[in-house]
DNA sequence: TAGATTGTTAATCGATTAACAATC
DNA sequence: TAGATTGTTAATCGATTAACAATC
């Protein structure tokens, strides 16, 4: 498949499209218009039918999209046809409520390992995974073909831990932790600044208050 | 303050750079240009500069941003200066994650109650804050002033319990579950999808190795 | 064939970057 | 005053939307 350069926007869109696909064929919808899943997922129908277009064409004219193959085809585009080993370092409540997401494995990631430095959690065992030491990171990757770390610690050890994973080489990091990773240009840090996530919501909520103030000043005057 | 309409895009930044005037600033650093902060963050200083303009001339020619004043007004801006009165819906592994991070408290979130379903949860006490049966969640929001609700349960109970926070007067909710609320327009969600993120992440490192190993392809030819 | 709907090109809109005059 | 750096306008770039010919 040619893999242009896809803007990064498009990508962010993908998995919703899936997510919508996936409803409807549990709905046992067998095929949508652009128009259709536009009106559902309200985005336009041309940027549906574009960012469709950047991978091959889907569809069929005066058909649509049929439900089953665009899903497969989506899944195929995102990688996750194929299966992801991942360990998860920090077993905190962040990081057992990853391993106790049972999509995920749905999703082809497969969870080979927990690691943390708490000897209160070492040894536990979280959905058949066992807890290990930190320390014994190093030696586990020597044995077990793993691309994906997830980092559920807190950030001061962060970087610390991130420059291991890379030299015992996990390529993707999915970053929990409230700082920026600087790795090299081949492995991935997909970032989920949940404290950001948070401040968005605050100047949301913040902004709304002030314009209902306003309206409400308005009406009185 | 005059707000008008911000654009999404601008509003996404201002949390990473409310953290890192907040590194400056613990390392006791007292100004910042908008070229110096560019290199740290590897944005563009125009960039830097254009975000800030939105709301105000935060610098000085010559001399650049105080750091401490840019990091307070922003607090402003964000509205984590304020108090903002937070329940969580959902008292799993995730919903105390959530509650035991003790950032929160310090940017104005207060958790003042959580909720859940499983009676092996009810009860309990996550720092603090007890742990409610969700049919006391309407008696509770008469009774307390919340603005917030994070909500960390599965998508299939999702929209039932947001039209409840929603008609007992919860004005944003922070949506952990892998569904997209409706909502009347004056009430704000915040939608962190961690399936989502998880795909994004499996997109990337699949184009990555299919690139490496269209580089190894070249190089054996 | 007629109707529907895609794939794709062209037009618009918005966001980012560059440039520079204003000013500390 | 000279140097530095902002605030802001103008230029560029990219992403979204509109339009329509191609085609099932």
């Amino acid at each position: 498949m040619e893999h242009k350069t896809i803007s990064k926007a498009v990508i962010s869109r993908l998995p919703r499209y899936y997510r919508y696909l996936g409803e409807l064929l549990e709905d046992g919808v067998e095929r949508i218009s652009s128009n259709d899943l536009s009106l559902r997922m309200k985005v336009t129908a041309s940027q549906i039918r574009q960012d469709l277009n950047n991978f091959g064409g889907f569809g069929q004219q005066g058909y649509g999209y049929n439900v089953k193959y665009l899903y497969t085809e989506i899944a195929k585009i995102l990688g996750i046809d194929r299966q992801h080993n991942v360990i998860i370092i920090g077993a905190g409540n962040l990081g057992q409520a990853i391993a106790n997401y049972a999509n995920f494995e749905k999703r082809g990631f497969i969870i080979r390992g927990m690691f943390d430095v708490n000897p209160q959690l070492i040894g536990q065992v979280v959905r058949g995974v066992k807890i290990m030491n930190l320390n014994e990171l190093e030696g586990f990757l020597k044995e077990h073909d793993v691309q994906i770390a997830a980092l559920t610690i807190p950030k001061t050890e962060a970087p610390a831990v991130a420059d291991r994973l890379v030299k015992a080489g996990i390529k993707a990091i999915w970053n929990f932790a409230h700082t920026d990773l600087v790795v090299p240009e081949d492995v991935v840090v997909e970032n989920v600044h949940l404290s950001e996530s948070l401040m968005r919501l605050s100047y949301r909520v913040c902004s709304m208050q002030d314009e209902e103030e306003k309206e409400k000043a308005k009406k009185e005057s």
